[in-house]
DNA sequence: GCGACGATTCGCT
DNA sequence: GCGAATCGTCGCG
């Protein structure tokens, strides 16, 4: 298990470290509770052209500073008053790009998991951005934190992982309809095989 | 200061 | 499939 350099995450093109960051696991510790889990969904979020980022045209606020920071960081904000996403920031710093996680699949610290949600149905776990951020204990307070060091509540690990890249699904990201004809670009990737991505596409006969 | 709204989830029909 | 929950952020003036 080896920690994602702090080199890694400042990559200038969001799709590579997309496609990198998928299969890759996240861990948070504290309170004495460690959880792992494996990135199966996310959605690339690009400055400063994307309509559906929230530093769109670079707009620079108190919530969207952190994405402008170097790459390497977490970005946690509150959505619908009720439910945490967990982003990581990417780019070098001044480039605001940001990639949503949107699934993971758990692997270790599955009981607690099960106890922040209040479920024991473990698919229902982590199938979603909400989700994830419950089962892992990813609150706001985690906004800044770094993902590349040992000490960090947070930190993103390669265990060897690979998949096979016909099974990288790529298309239109969910629920930013306000985004326009920036909604159908296909920056959301998620592994076909997975049973934790959330809403996979319903194939049709 | 205030009103509108959201990168969602859950429960009920 | 639909609506409510729930509150920080943003833009306006």
């Amino acid at each position: 298990m080896q920690l994602l350099s702090r080199d890694f995450y400042q990559n200038t093109n969001p799709f590579f470290v997309g496609e990198q960051l998928i299969g890759k696991i996240i861990e948070t510790s504290f309170d004495q509770k460690v959880c792992t889990a494996r990135i199966v969904e996310l959605e690339i979020y690009k400055a400063p052209e994307d309509r559906g980022s929230h530093a769109y045209q670079n707009k620079l606020t108190d919530r969207t500073k952190i994405i402008f920071e170097k790459g390497g960081l977490a970005y946690v904000y509150l959505c619908y008053g009720i439910h945490h996403m967990f982003n990581v920031v990417s780019g070098p710093e001044g480039v605001a790009h940001a990639i949503l996680i949107r699934a993971v699949e758990p692997l270790q610290g599955i009981h607690t998991m099960k106890s922040r949600r209040g479920i024991e149905k473990e698919v229902q776990l982590t199938n979603g951005p909400g989700k994830l951020c419950q089962a892992l204990g990813i609150k706001t307070s985690f906004d800044g934190e770094t993902l590349f060091e040992r000490r960090s509540k947070i930190r993103l690990l390669d265990d060897g992982f690979k998949y096979i890249p016909d099974d990288l699904y790529k298309g239109p990201r969910v629920g930013i309809a306000y985004a326009k004809e920036d909604a159908n670009l296909p920056y959301r990737y998620y592994l076909k095989q997975n049973s934790f991505v959330s809403r996979p596409l319903i194939v049709k006969y």
